[in-house]
DNA sequence: CCAATAAGGTACGTATACGTCTCTAATATT
DNA sequence: AATATTAGAGACGTATACGTACCTTATTGG
C-alpha cells in the first residue's frame, strides 16, 4: 500500500529529529514519548526499544544536533572580518542555542535528569573558544596583533557577549549588535596599546583553554 | 490547641514564599498547586481562592521576590571598589537570578504562560544599568574618568558578563571572576587612553539607557 | 456569645504521561 | 517461499496535576 515502513538508521534519525522539533515547538515540557512518537509517526514502543528512558533519549537528541561540531574557522584576511564571520555564524545557529539552554535548565532544575553545570557549559560552549584562539593566532601571524599572552577572559569575550545577547533576546540578535561587540568592545581591548607596550617577555601566544572552576557550594 | 490558623496577609505571604521555595527546590516543573499547598501547609482551595490559575500565581510569586528593587548604589571612594561592590552584591543574589531565568524560560517555552522576551529582560536585568550609570558618574565627578560619552554597551558590560557567568555556572561565581571582569576587561576599556584623547567634543556624560531593540522574526 | 467568614482538608472527574505489554502486518533474511 | 524481525498501533495500570466542590472547624466581628 501507501505505507513504507522505516527501519534501522532511517527510523532512528526520524525519531531524533522529531524529538528536536518537539523541543522547538513546545520546549522540554512537551518532550514526551507520546508526543515524539506521534510527531515521528511511530509508536511509543519503538522509541522505548531504543532509549529506555527520557534522559537517554534527550541526550541522543541533543547529540544528534551536533553541538560539538567544530564550526569551521573563518579566514577572511583580517581579524575584524574573521570575528564578524564567526559571530554571524554563531548567531545563525542561535535558535538551537536558546532551545538547548532552555531544555537543559528545565531538565536540570526539574531534577529529572542528572546533568551537571559542567555538561551544560560543554554543550553550550562547545569549542568556540578554540575557534577564537585560532582566529587570534592568524591575526598574530598576519602581524595585526603582537606576539604575547592574551588573557583567556578576553579571548572568549566575543562569544560570551553574543551568547548573553542571544539568551536575553531568546533569539537571534541584529547584526548591529555583532558589529558593536567587535568594534566597541573587543577590538579596542585586544589592540590596547598599553597591553602591547608593557614589559612582557616575548612569549608564544599562550591561549590555554582553561576555564574557570566553578564554585562548589550550592547551599 | 496547637493549631493557629493564618489568615489574610500572613497566609498570603506564606503561600507566595512556599511558591518561591518550590521553584528553588524543584524548578518550574514542580511548581504545582498541590506541592505549593503542601509546602505552605494549607489546602489547594485556599490558593485557588486567591489566584485562579498558574500564571497569576507565578507572577505573584515572582513579584513578591522584588526583582525590581533597585540595589543601592555603592560609593566606596573609587571606581574599582564601586564596581566590585556592585558585582559582589549581584553575585550574592545570583541564585534568585538563576532560578528566575530557568522558570521564565520553562514557562515561556512550554507555552503555558504569556511571557515575552521583553518581560524576561526586564525581570532579569532590572535597572542594574542605572546603577552602573551612577557609578560611572561618580567616577567622573571624582576625576577618575574624563567627561564624555561612554557607549551603552560598555556601560552594561560588567553586569552582562557577570550574568553570563552566573548562568553558565548555574550558581554564584568565585570572587576571582568578578575581579577578573573588572580588572581585565572593564577598567582597561573604560580608561583606554585613545578614547580619552580622541577629538570628541566635551559633552556631558551621556548614558542613555536605550537598550537594543530585538529582532522581530521568530521563524 | 453568636453568626459570618474563611482556613484546612479531602474527594471527585478529567487529562496527561510514564513504562509495560500485546498484537498485527510489513520488511528482511535465508 | 518460508521464517525471523521489528515497526506501528494501541490497551493497560499507575501516578500526578488540574480545577471544582464539599465539609468541618477555627477565627473574627458585631
Amino acid at each position: 500500500m501507501t505505507s513504507t515502513r522505516r527501519r534501522g538508521q532511517a527510523l532512528e534519525a526520524a525519531i531524533l529529529d522529531a524529538g528536536w522539533n518537539q523541543l522547538i515547538k513546545g520546549g522540554y515540557t512537551s518532550f514526551t514519548f507520546e508526543a515524539i512518537a506521534e510527531r515521528a509517526e511511530t509508536g511509543k514502543s519503538v522509541i522505548y526499544r531504543r532509549w529506555p528512558d527520557k534522559e537517554k533519549l534527550l541526550l541522543a537528541v541533543i547529540k544528534r544536533q551536533g553541538f560539538g561540531a567544530p564550526s569551521d574557522i573563518p579566514d577572511m584576511g583580517s581579524l575584524r572580518e574573521d570575528l564578524l564571520a564567526l559571530l554571524r555564524t554563531a548567531n545563525q545557529r542561535s535558535e538551537r542555542a536558546a532551545i538547548l539552554l532552555s531544555t537543559i535548565l528545565s531538565a536540570y532544575f526539574s531534577g529529572e535528569i542528572s546533568l551537571t553545570p559542567e555538561r551544560l557549559r560543554t554543550a553550550l560552549l562547545g569549542d568556540q573558544s578554540r575557534a577564537l584562539t585560532e582566529i587570534l593566532r592568524h591575526a598574530v601571524d598576519r602581524g595585526e596583533l603582537p606576539t604575547g599572552d592574551i588573557p583567556p577572559r578576553i579571548v572568549r569575550l566575543p562569544t560570551d557577549l553574543l551568547r548573553q545577547e542571544i539568551i536575553m533576546n531568546l533569539n537571534r540578535v541584529p547584526d548591529e549588535t555583532i558589529v558593536d561587540i567587535v568594534d566597541t568592545i573587543f577590538l579596542p581591548l585586544v589592540t590596547d596599546t598599553r597591553l602591547q607596550s608593557t614589559d612582557r617577555e616575548e612569549t608564544q601566544l599562550n591561549l590555554s583553554g582553561s576555564f574557570h572552576s566553578r564554585t562548589a557550594s550550592k547551599e
